[in-house]
This record gives C-alpha cells, structure tokens and sequence, in this order.
DNA sequence: AACGTTACTGGTAACGTTTCCAGCCTCTTT
DNA sequence: AAAGAGGCTGGAAACGTTACCAGTAACGTT
C-alpha cells in the first residue's frame, strides 16, 4: 500500500496525492475529497521512512535520560513528549546505562535518525564545546545549569532550576527555624552534576550562619534509587546522633530517608527534620508529607521544547532559562 | 556525509562500504579495515530512514502506553526498553491521552513507521478481531490477559499475571485474618480491564467465605494518579466507618488511600488493614510498608519482547504467559 | 592451455516519498 | 486578439541505503 495504488486507483499522479497529503493549496476540491475518501477507505498511512529520506532532516528529536526510572524524570519526559507532538515534531527516547557517556549516544542517535535536536535530561556536565559543536544540531541540557561555567554559555542552552539557589533556599528554612547540625544526603560532590551545585547551596546556608560543614555528617549515594537513600540514611545514624535535619538531594531518596529514620525509632520532625528537592507526587502521600521545593516537572519540558524548536526553525540563538520554584510546606520540618 | 563520501574516500565502491558495516563476508581484510578507519575517523553513522526504507520492513518494535505516569508501568517500559535493544530491534515509544483509542493509534504507528510488532501496555479491553487482524503485525498484550473471553485466543498474545486470581489472593488473607468488613478501591468495573478482573477476585474471596458484596464499599476512581486514590478513600470514609480492611487496585493508589486514612486520624493497620497489587518500589517506603501483590516488571517487559520476538522471526505462534506474583508482607495488615 | 572455482568488486535498480519544473488550461487584462 | 496570470496537473529527479547481478583476477584442476 504505497502513494502509487492510492494515485492509480484515483487516477491521479503520485504528485497529487502527495500534496492532498501534505496539505499544499494547489490541489482541486474535487481531486481532494477523492484521495481522502480512498486514503480514509483503504486505511492509508504514508512510510515515514521514506518520508524522513527525501526531508532530510526528519522531524525527530531526540531526548537521550540516565536514568529513565527517576519518578521526577517521568513526569518531565511526559511533558516533553506531549509538547513535542504539539510542535509537529516526534520523540524518539532513548535511555542509557549509567556507564554510557550521554552525549557519545545522543551524537550517534542524532545521525542515526537524523535529528533535528537533542535534550538532555539527567548526567554529568563533563562535556567539550567541541563534543557539542560535534552534534550538529541544537542542543538543550534540561535539568542543568551552566552554573559551572565550564562551557561558554552561547554553545548549548540549558532549562533548569538554580540549583545552588535551591539548595541554599531550602536548606535555609532549616537555619532559621534554629537547625544547626544538618546532615546531607546527595550523590557525588565531585562531578560536574546538581548534586555539587546542590551541595554549594547547602554549604552556603550553613556558612551564613556560622556552622562549619562538617564531613561526616555528608552522606553519598551511587543512584536516584530509594534503597540508596534508605541505605545512605543508616550509614549516617550510626555514624552521629547529633543531628537535627537532613537535608536530601531528590524527594524519592528523601521519602526512603525517612521510612529509614522510622525504622529506627527516629521520629520526623520531632527527632529529625527532614527536607528535600523535587517536588513528585509521592512526596504528597508520605508520613509525614515531605517540605520540598518543587521543581515545575511540566513547565521544565515545555520550555526545553519551544527552546529547541525555536532554534531549529531559526527563531532564536541559544538560551538559558532558570524556572522559578516553589516552596511545598509539609510536616517534615519542626523548630529546634 | 553519505556512504558515497565514504566509497570516493576510501576509493572504493558504495557496495563495498555496504558490506563493510553490514559485515557481510565477501570483502577484503584490507578494503574492511581502511573502510573502518575512515568511517571510525569521520563519525559516520549510516541514515536509518533509508536503511528503513530499503529494508522494508524496518527493526522498529512499536509500544503504545495509556498512562506513562503509572509508576508501574515505568518499570515495564524500561524493562522492554531493553529487551528490545539486546535483541536487536528499536523501542518506539508512544503514549495516548486517556480518551484516545490505543489500538487505532497503534495501528497508524504501525503503517507511518513500519513497525515489525506491537506491544501493548494498560488501556481497555475492548477490541474485535478485525481490528488486530487490521494490525497486519504481531501484537502483545502486556499487563492484559484473554480472561474475558470475548476474543479467541490465537488472535493475539498477552503476558500478564492472573488478574482475577491475584486480587482473590491478596484479599483471602485478609479474609484469613478474620477481615469481613472490607473496602475496595479500584477503576472502573464496567469496562473490560483489569480493574474489572481484580474486582471479581475480590468478590470471590468474599464469597467464599460467606459475605455479600456490599457495593457501598466499592469505591471506583478516574485514573490511576494518587490524588485519586486519595480522594477514594476520603469519599470511602465519609460514607462509612465500619470497615476494617480495604483493598486498593495498585500500589500507587494505596499508598495515597494510606496518607488519606492517617490524615483522618486512622492508625494502619489498626484501625483499617490496606492490601494492594503491584509492588513498585514506592510501596516499600511507605509507612507502613505497604502488604502487596507483586507483578515482577522486569520478567514481564522481558517476556513480551521475547514472545513478540519470536513471533516476528517466525518461530512460534500466539502465546498467552501468566507470571507469577509473590506475596510482600510489608506492616499494613493486622488481625481482626 | 583451457577450464572451473573462488574471492572479491562495481554498477545499478529498487525502496516510497517530496519537490521542482514544465506544461496545460482558463480567465482576465490590455 | 494577443498576452499574461493563476490554478491545477503530471513527470522525473532526488534522498541514502541495500541487494542483486555481472564481471574480473588469481588460482587450482584437468
């Protein structure tokens, strides 16, 4: 079932029927409906292979996410997906191992299928403006900031939150309300990921007050996967007792975090404050409800598309855009 | 940067650079290699639309998703993700919105991109058989079963647990533990879906041991979003306060049913036993830690390639695969 | 020396579309 | 009446790849 049957049996040329496809004016009403109703009646879908062939590009772009079972990313590659289809464009997700370098797999995919962008979501900020450059095609790191400065800003664009900025807002809350031994749970404080520039803001907060950050009351986890969090949060009551918060990098850690602290006879608030980053629909249904900074999952995915989008129809340069968040109060914190 | 550019490079024919990267046997060590290094030097990836195109049909297995959001279903969809990879075929992934029909849009999936197979994931139960023959491809069912009856068997494939059985376990050991008064929280149970089949379960396992079905205990959601599972059990709790166990559709919605009983001054288990089915990972953070069904996610993303797989390459027929669940006693359950 | 075999190679048709170009009407304008 | 414009149409090239077919050279066999 090819654009040629369609054309023979309505007895026009492939040129025609291509173009009641495609919607292009110069077409006779009459000739029109005819090709409708036989493409309607013979449940005709053009080849999109052949299609993305002579384009050149496709109409794809790609999102390439460490770590696809992250519930934050979920609700961030939903709002991707959906913002791409309203753009006219086709997402192609493609998830890697935690081993794989990101932008190695997006630099393949996107010649592989012919992209048009690529999003990122999730990672290591460890990338050359020639690795970038090297892609082709605009690029958006979602959920990372060029807060690192390790790259020209005009190279890539980027959507996220402030991360240090959240860090420092939330983690300040705990400050005020007379905290001063607060315990961090995060993943790496080495890399080029949020979790420094989280680590930053948290440092920030405590050193406005005058607390020195004390080492062993951070924690570090390998993943985003609640066991991690459950695991880090042990690790750190049996090393001190003395603390009165944590502060933790994702709300799905936090969660676990804090069936940990329960476990072990830790009440939240009372024996322990807890507060997070996120802001997923999980941390809502916890016991206590989760204080976390919401991060808007929606808006995140919206805007990474109309970023790209624009820059692939030539509208605009690269952008960086820093989302506003929102403070969630829940019943994880107490004063000290 | 085309295969040509790579034959006038390498000073051979684009034939000879085919067979280089399709590893066929008829070509030269020393043709192989230098075709290699170059292709190595200049990042060439060979255009998957014209391989598609050419090939017809294309390696693409397509997945039509209702509900991305469904914590369950995220596991799934990585579990295929890479199934799918491993045994050489490319995920398309592709969500509907709750009002479309998913076996409509699967089939103009299946034209537009040429898909080799198509799986399946949540949605209703309410296709004829002209439809799937309509598909012209393999076709999985994943998360549904034939339990219905209302399609022959060898129409179609599914890999799912025992709906029906499942619910009639889970809530037989609350009716073991001396539970009569007992709630339920589920979707729809008009529609062919599994919400359908786990209620049956559960009338069953009230059945059996003597007690009718009371339909104010029934209480039916929209969607699978926790707010709604939430908002069940407020509206549960409004119109009755005698029950003592209620039995949730899934985990995501029992764990929100468990905030709302503590919110309104219930103890779990004490005061009302929560059981569901799914056994996401959430579920084991809660407090208390969820008692649940557990499908195993990662078994059945594997066995719906496998099956589809083996459909597709022409070594076997339709299959219908039960899993195995396994019961996780978490503290969500007492004696009455 | 003629032949068949083997190992490799290049040319080219096909895959299903879009798009450009040229051409044909018919209608309006001069 | 001639010329130009505009609406519509079909033919054909192009997109990048694979697969088939024919061909060449080197080698071993009769």
């Amino acid at each position: 079932m090819t654009i040629k049957d369609i054309a023979k049996i309505c007895g026009v040329s492939v040129s025609t029927v291509s173009r009641v496809l495609n919607e292009h004016p110069d077409v006779s009403e009459a000739n029109r409906e005819k090709v409708l109703a036989v493409v309607r009646e013979l449940h005709y879908v053009p080849n999109n292979s052949a299609r993305d062939l002579v384009k050149s590009p496709s109409d794809a772009i790609g999102l390439v996410v460490r770590g696809v079972g992250n519930p934050f990313f979920t609700g961030v590659i939903r709002a991707i997906g959906e913002a791409c289809e309203a753009a006219g464009y086709t997402m192609v997700l493609h998830q890697i191992r935690s081993g794989e370098d990101e932008l190695r797999a997006g630099a393949e995919l996107a010649r592989s299928k012919r992209l048009r962008g690529l999003i990122l979501l999730g990672g290591c900020f460890d990338y050359t403006p020639e690795q970038i450059a090297g892609l082709g095609i605009p690029f958006v790191c979602c959920t990372y900031t060029n807060s690192f400065g390790t790259l020209p800003a005009d190279a890539y664009s980027s959507v996220s939150i402030d991360d240090r900025q959240a860090a420092y807002k939330i983690v300040s809350m705990l400050t005020q309300r007379g905290h001063r031994n607060i315990a961090v749970i995060l993943n790496s404080v080495e890399d080029h990921s949020i979790s420094q520039l989280r680590y930053k803001g948290y440092c920030q907060a405590l050193q406005e007050c005058g607390v020195e950050v004390d080492l062993e009351l951070v924690e570090e986890t390998v993943t985003f996967e609640m066991s991690d969090g459950y695991a880090g949060m042990e690790r750190l009551m049996s090393r001190r007792d003395d603390f009165t918060a944590v502060f933790v990098i994702s709300d799905a850690l936090a969660v676990a975090a804090m069936k940990a602290l329960h476990d072990h006879g830790k009440r939240v608030p009372e024996d322990c404050s807890v507060v997070a980053i996120d802001g997923i629909e999980m941390s809502s249904y916890s016991v206590p409800t989760l204080t976390t900074l919401v991060q808007p999952q929606q808006e995140m995915g919206e805007k990474a598309v109309q970023i790209l989008v624009d820059m692939i129809e030539g509208r605009a340069g690269n952008r960086h855009l820093l989302l506003d968040t929102t403070t969630r109060e829940g019943g994880s914190v107490c004063s000290v």
